[in-house]
DNA sequence: CTTGACCTTGACGTCAATGTGAGGGTTTAG
DNA sequence: CTAAACCCTCACATTGACGTCAAGGTCAAG
């Protein structure tokens, strides 16, 4: 599929496709004529970019991240070697980032007069 | 206090300090000699507005809540009347975020492998 | 052949929060 | 008096993920 496919089925801008290219994060075919080919996983593999850049991940960590989990959505565990440091680092920031935003509807809500349930934090 | 001090006590960068006042969070005094002149409670202030800006709101929804909880950390329910609704909103984009975050630190974990535990989405 | 929808590359603009540096007062200690 | 540690106000630089515009190729329908 060509780019404006992709992009009305994505949500994502063509701005942010050709980027997300230039960064690494697609490697599209080239049709005949110069314009980019998509094939249809790439669907899914843009919404896994759009989740992970949404959580503060830079396209460079994705760039790491994303080769790990291409082929069908199967668990590589043992691949991607030295990386798993990286990623337990990022984990760790996500949860932070979790709890900052936790405590930050916490404030939200005493301000509305909401009473605060107790709750888990949602990590390990 | 002056912004030397509020700044160690904060961890906040005196830049950050002149930013925050400059958006219309912070209101200090002026000493005779021109230097800026922090209450106590100030530190308290600075501390919410660190959360709620690494929650991502931005400095003009903070200056908008931030006056609400001003006093004594008392609850004030009632007033700021017209606010309650884009404080419900911005709860609203924090708990997208929240929910953002979790499937981003899944996607991290089945990397990994690690299973995922069924788990309550910490919103109401 | 022309129109219009689609695509290309390239480059400059934006936004928010903050870094950084220049140039210059003030206050305390020696 | 002078150095050192504070503080001040500009004001330009930076970062990341885009938006936006320019100038132009491609292709199917009429």
């Amino acid at each position: 599929m060509r780019i404006g496919e992709l992009s009305r089925r994505t949500g994502a801008s063509q701005r942010s496709l050709r980027y997300d290219e230039e960064q690494g994060l697609l490697t599209p075919t080239r049709l005949p004529n110069g314009y980019r080919d998509y094939d249809e996983h790439t669907v899914t593999t843009v919404r896994r970019i759009q989740v992970l850049l949404s959580a503060g991940l830079g396209t460079s960590a994705v760039a790491e991240i994303l080769p790990c989990a291409v082929d069908d959505g199967v668990v590589l565990s043992g691949r991607c070697p030295e990386l798993i440091e990286g990623l337990a680092k990022e984990r760790h920031r996500i949860n932070a980032a979790i709890g900052d935003l936790i405590t930050a509807r916490d404030i939200l809500d005493s301000l509305v007069g909401r009473p605060l349930r107790a709750q888990a934090v949602p990590s390990r």
